[in-house]
DNA sequence: ATGTGAATGAGGTACGTGCCTCATGACCTT
DNA sequence: AAGGTCATGAGGCACGTACCTCATTCACAT
């Protein structure tokens, strides 16, 4: 069990000073490449990796990470600003300060402007909540080469300049759902899907994980739709009424996006809650209510709070090695029931 | 966005010095109690807390954790080994030292031994994973008032010195089991339980969480049993066999407890895998295959990840702040189908 | 040969805490 | 009054890193 390596120990076998070592270490100028990749070797023969708590506590500057949360536009993503909050004060206490913004939903150009009047200087780190625009891609790539660490979180940009995305797999959590409702009606049925919008990437894959197992292992269940509800409570409400007025004989509803406070009035107003099996997205004040009345049977959840966790986690491992892919731990999906709820 | 308070903060709040603070912060004698009174009453004031990594780096030792996992019993305690394994290298560079250590499951005698050998000045804090015995509990005393912090993992004992239980919520795991095995069987059914002991606390919580849930909401499944299988292969295997032999009409089976290889085996065997709904505990390799090829539906899981994560942050916010309770993430019951397999 | 600029070394201070030594003063005992 | 004990202050060194200044070395161009 022998002691981790430090700034001196490269020193050492590289053969150069500490100076060196920490110009080499910060990409500051002044150092010959020759000299750079001496110190590098030693670096790698060491194994030496920087304590990020003496480094911050050197710099006497925290860790600054940013959180750019949509806005107005969902319950999930305002859980996501309270697991933010939450976290605050723990994250404070390992040098890392947490700022939130919220940034109306949707709007590219808003979200855009904020990354670009991150100054590195003042911040290591921006964690976004995006759908896909070329104006966030271009903000992001821009940040990258400022030397801002970025991340997506919930809705990946796989093209980007992000060095890491943190959410779950939605095409397993869409075959997740689709294992489930199967299970539910063994004697096949009716199953109507509500999406938010098909535009959005997790809602098209649920919908892409949903079809293909259902597909594959319940031929007896039917799909109707998707239906568009644009996350909206009383375009969800009245979408999900349609359904059960015009299906008498409807089993089951997959509701993939958010509103799930229309789907739930309809349910009810209909009086077929807890007849039909519902699955719906994202642990919520609605979702709650409605498994604790039976109107919903399971609900699929990103966890909020696991999700800031490893964003955090995240970002001092990118902070250690900028460069190199640190091991993280994945989001898993929640699955909750009324016999669960936390 | 202020600075936060350091000793020097708290040594000039109380008008006394930096080493009379130390004395305190650290239960040095040669402080009059009048003293103490006015140093604690500048941390209150102040909302001082220890920055725990300057403190780890000045005395120059790791905070030290030690895991005492039971060994041979089943699979799922090795996935908790190999979970500390895992972040050993990470604890390490956050200057904490995890120690695991395997002692022979059920053997009080051994663990309490073990318990006694700790040494405070080279442990800081003990995870403990062990049924209710008399043993063990004084054991825990007896490090409690040698200044050890010790926890207890996955099975609670809350008559002991333990200062806090990291595991899952197990009534709640039964109750979700019934639930899904409720929706799964919609015209009702034989319903066979299998556990491993109940004389393990957690094996009866999931009983009458079961039971309980199964009783209230689903009053058209009847359960078959329980019957104990010792947690064990060949005895588990024997036991379904039974149970399928004798219950041709048998709709599922939920296991509580451990030896799924024996209840994949068995239900292989009988060539009515697929065919019975069935719901089993912890992710291992054997209900990894159990969901793969059908014979098993759901799984429930602790997340041994998320168990020692949360052991090792407890451990730090304990080393942080002895006395008072530190908010903790509860450890959700994860539910796996082979649809979110991670 | 001399100047120029870049590369490097040497060494300091700081961050917040732990732990050590030594000096001082107060109060008590004999 | 002398000696002892105890509470406290003052200060230093250490941990591993960041960042600063200043001096020195070396290569290259003039």
């Amino acid at each position: 069990m022998r002691r981790r390596a430090t700034v001196h120990d490269v020193a050492r076998a590289a053969g150069v000073s500490l100076a060196t070592v920490d110009r080499v270490l910060n990409g500051r100028p002044g150092v010959r490449a020759a000299t750079a990749e001496k110190v590098e070797a030693a670096i790698a023969q060491l194994g030496f990796s920087r304590d990020l708590n003496a480094s911050l506590m050197a710099r006497a500057r925290d860790l600054s990470v940013v959180f750019f949360i949509p806005d107005g536009s969902n319950e999930f993503m305002d859980s996501l600003a309270q697991a933010v909050e939450r976290r605050s004060a723990s994250a404070l206490a390992d040098r890392m300060h947490l700022d939130m913004r919220r940034v109306r939903a949707l709007d590219a150009e808003a979200l855009a402007e904020g990354l670009d009047g991150l100054d590195p200087r003042q911040c290591d780190c921006a964690v976004v909540v995006s759908s896909d625009e070329p104006k966030v891609i271009s903000a992001i790539e821009a940040a990258h080469r400022r030397g801002i660490v970025v991340m997506t979180l919930v809705s990946d940009l796989p093209g980007s300049a992000r060095q890491r995305f943190i959410g779950i797999d939605n095409v397993a959590a869409g075959r997740t759902a689709a294992s489930l409702l199967g299970r539910f009606l063994p004697g096949g049925g009716k199953v109507a899907v509500v999406a938010g919008s098909l535009h959005l990437r997790d809602h098209a894959e649920r919908l892409e994980g949903f079809e293909a197992a259902l597909g594959a292992e319940f031929p007896a269940i039917s799909i109707i739709g998707p239906v568009e509800g644009h996350d909206e409570r009383t375009e969800t409400a009245a979408i999900v009424a349609r359904l059960l007025a015009r299906h008498a004989d409807l089993a089951g509803i997959y509701n993939l996006g958010a509103g799930n406070a229309g789907l739930v009035e309809a349910l009810e107003a209909s009086g077929r809650a807890g007849a039909l099996r519902v699955i719906a997205h994202e642990l919520t004040a609605s979702t709650r209510a409605g498994l604790r009345s039976g109107a919903i049977d399971v609900v699929l959840d990103q966890n909020p709070d696991g999700e800031i966790r490893e964003a955090i986690a995240a970002a001092r491992a990118l902070a250690l090695q900028a460069g190199r892919a640190a091991a993280a731990d994945a989001i898993e999906i929640g699955i909750f029931l009324r016999d669960n709820l936390r």
